[in-house]
DNA sequence: TTTTTTACATAGACATGCTATGCAAAATCG
DNA sequence: CGATTTTGCATAGCATGTCTATGTAAAAAA
């Protein structure tokens, strides 16, 4: 197979296709690029379960699971590693032997204002670079990712 | 340490950093959640580099461990996966002994071809359910997060 | 020519994700 | 009510993705 036949290009009816496969791309590179917290050793999925667990309170694992659209394992193994560092608390479902509910410590919380402090110091600087329609429309594109992510 | 104590939660002048915090957590659930292909076992950084190469032709590994914001022995390895897959191959540089350039192969542009049709397939039933402006806000937020992780 | 810098690879560590499977408690069924 | 099925979580085992530290060979500089 050579390196250089072309490779067919999708016709001009899929532009919503185009602005879709961009917006991933995209969201993957911001994500990637500017969402990286300097000494930040936890991906983004741990630092939404803690936002999550303290804005809805105490939560199974299979729910933290669900929301994060992980398999439950990756779940079971991310609580493991916040309880290591006393960010949350498993404690017994009283209703259900079974379940373990996961909460949020005041250390889980700080943590997590750690983290947004530095995060927010490291991307306020380029947001301030933007016009103030641009931040406009970035804010409001904050809101319909959510929105994509819960219809989803 | 109780978990019962409040947290103080940041003043009321910081706007834009709540801002900030909100859209990286959006563009990263977005990713994790919406940004998923089925079936799809690279990850994000692997496309990205594909399209890339794509896009500007054969390059060294450290550039496009340097695009990516990845270490140098990160992209080595991606690249070793890469080719074991036959999506890209590892030329001599003939102006320098050296480094390495990796070239995109058809199987690349193939696979890549691929993984947009899933990713579009996935995704452009989300976008349908929007109105139009907000289809605009988030074509035009597209371009402002890839602008902003150049800036980065 | 010798030294330093550069480009990439390797080693080792750990986080993140998956599937398959086990176990105990709850729920259901006969 | 006892037996079976379902449910909630843990464990095992594997691959990817990421890092820092270090090695090696080629290029550049001294």
């Amino acid at each position: 197979m050579s390196r250089t036949d072309p490779v067919p290009t999708t016709g001009p009816e899929e532009a919503l296709g185009q602005h879709a496969v961009e917006l991933v791309r995209a969201a993957a590179r911001f994500t990637q690029t500017v969402g990286r917290v300097p000494g930040a050793v936890y991906s983004s999925v741990a630092w939404r379960v803690l936002a999550d667990l303290e804005t809805d309170g105490p939560a199974r694992v299979s729910e933290l699971a669900a929301e994060q659209r992980v398999a439950q394992p990756t779940m079971t193994s991310l609580i493991h590693r916040l309880e290591a560092e006393a960010w949350v608390e498993r404690q017994p479902d009283p209703s259900d032997g079974r379940a373990a509910l996961v909460v949020l410590t005041r250390a889980g919380s700080l943590a997590l204002l750690d983290y947004r402090r530095a995060a927010a110091e490291r991307i306020v600087p380029l947001l301030a670079q933007l016009g103030a329609a641009d931040q406009e429309t970035l804010a409001r594109a904050s809101e319909l990712m959510q929105l994509l992510s819960d219809l989803d």
